[in-house]
DNA sequence: CTGAAAGCGCTAACAG
DNA sequence: CTGTTAGCGCTTTCAG
């Protein structure tokens, strides 16, 4: 089964015109006549003319279709993130690609190698397993443009969108200690991503500002990005068999904080006196849990939105871009039940 | 800036070859001897070469893109859709562009229409204010399968992938029937939709077989499908300034029940004791809500897959389909807190 | 003001 | 087994 379009031949045909008088009429050049234009524009309303959009970028070596690869959809934070990318997008008539890396390295390489050929631009948060950036650079050697959000680098060059994550988790984890909790263990993705080191900072800088000694023993990585409960679980059971186990949990990753809380519920562990719980998060209604889940949200749909806008100011760019910009976003913490012990100082 | 990058052309002047033979040899075809073949091959992936996907579009008239529309990302039921279709779509080596038409009809159209060149094929949940299906017909028409999901009609052909929308609603309606409410409201997205219709059907079907007269004050429908706030917020106080208002409400989409919920916590009207809530919705964690929500979810995920598959299939097929499926998930239903009074029989 | 022709990257007759 | 050629739909010189 094809699908049968109009094509610039079809109504040169019928109007007994060339394809190209045909093709100027429809972008309105100056060197066709007033009457001409309007002949040929209104048959090819009447006909719902589209041009062909593979031979438009063949041609114009343009697609007009923006990449964004992202561990997976299924995550708040990350369709939050892409709702933005797409509003912008439709705004000035780009369609978006997605590519999920489920956290892979592999799958990253792929998809990012795939989609090089198709997308004027790419969106990306590396993946948790991201051990080499060769993939990207080779394609910004290329002259792709790249904009990396979220889960950014440093090694590579390019406008970066990002959180002050060392804030949000100073925050929170300060928040935790001025709660009483003293025995704070730290879950969340690789280290090798910059965020999370970003995030250790923060948490390591806030226990040192109160004087609590670090202890190697509640800081655990999830190397799945805690997509499956299942990893989630595993690190629940160390963290709650050591000798002496934490009594809050700072979570660094949107899936990893979900599953925490279910593990808990799950094994009537009570939240917050057997355990505290702060995370980061963009679910939706978590203030309506019980208990009400403290957060740590960050602005995903901003964040999608200008990742978005640079990137389409960078493929509309005459000049290569030099000058790169890093934007910041304040994230939003929410402090709830879930880290306020009814009988705090415990 | 454009994207440079490497041509069948570029490796026939290297290798010295015509590019039919270099393409001959990429796909493997038993006219090119062995050594050509490994010769070509191997320098393709020393350069890295990919082929151009405009090009092979326009030749081959395909895209291997699916389009999807539907009324907005930013919904649990419609991301876990997406990741279904992306991940049968990705096995498959199929790319995905998404548009969104939040559920206005011009949006649709344009969506629909700019969509039906880049891709081969589409997969449709129509927006609640879609008032004529000629868009999806005339494409139809022109020979691009379309397959629709989750918001179907009975009048157009093609595969479809549903829920049994009857049967959820008609089981929630019955439980709060069970658990003594009789004054329930039917809140849902306009009845335009056959889904929406089926859901009524439920609900009236479930009233009826209990001798509960309808009251015609308890349905409502939110014309934007409860997007927004705003229209679900009014639409709770029309049911409430009824001299006789609801004890409970069937919410008919997933926006609608998030929002009646937070309406519900957010005027301190206690759930389920002074107004009862069951809805539609495929949110995460709406189990640990307080108090815990009661829900029809749908096979979302698998909803997607399925849809893409028939999608793909149809697009493969190499003759015109004309025997459609139309496959019916059944939705599961959780009784929560939410629908359960402590005082039953009131 | 309009047309003829070349070319974007690739495939597929058709020739050898 | 390999090369030549035409053409997918469109834009864009270059000629008239």
């Amino acid at each position: 089964m094809k699908f049968e379009s109009v094509t610039i031949k079809d109504i040169a045909k019928v109007l007994h015109l060339s394809t190209s008088t045909v093709s100027r009429a429809l972008r309105d050049s100056y060197e066709i006549s007033e009457e001409t234009k309007k002949l040929v524009v209104e048959y090819a309303k009447s006909v719902n003319y589209r041009p062909n959009p593979s031979a438009l970028n063949l041609k114009k070596r343009r697609s007009r279709t923006l990449g964004i690869t992202i561990s997976e959809i299924a995550n708040s934070f990350f369709s939050q993130i892409i709702a933005g990318v797409e509003s912008v997008a439709q705004e000035k008539g780009y369609n978006v690609i997605i590519s999920q890396s489920f956290e892979n390295f592999e799958r990253e390489q792929e998809a990012v190698r795939n989609l090089s050929q198709s997308v004027d631009g790419m969106l990306i948060s590396l993946s948790s397993e991201t051990k080499s950036l060769e993939h990207i650079e080779q394609l910004q050697d290329r002259g792709m443009p790249v904009v990396f959000f979220d889960r950014i680098t440093k090694s590579l060059e390019g406008h970066k969108v990002r959180s002050n994550n060392f804030k949000g988790a100073f925050q929170a984890t300060a928040h935790l200690i001025q709660n009483g909790y003293t025995r704070i263990a730290f879950v969340g993705n690789p280290d090798n991503l910059a965020i999370i080191k970003e995030r250790k900072r923060g948490y390591d800088e806030a226990l040192e500002s109160h004087q609590i000694p670090p202890t190697e023993a509640y800081i655990k990585y999830c190397l799945h990005g805690g997509l499956s409960y299942d990893e989630v679980e595993r690190v629940m059971e160390e963290l709650l068999q050591l000798e002496n186990p934490p009594q809050a949990i700072l979570s660094c990753a949107d899936k990893i904080t979900t599953n925490c809380y279910r593990y808990l519920v799950k094994h009537d562990i009570r939240i917050p006196d057997q355990m505290a719980l702060v995370g980061f998060s963009n679910l939706d209604l978590t203030e309506f849990l019980h208990p009400s889940l403290s957060i740590i949200q960050q602005k995903a749909v901003t964040m999608g939105v200008q990742a978005a806008e640079l990137l389409i100011q960078q493929i509309e760019s005459k000049r290569p871009v030099v000058d790169f910009s890093e934007i910041v976003l304040e994230p939003d913490f929410f402090a709830r039940a879930s880290s306020a012990p009814s009988d705090p100082g415990k």
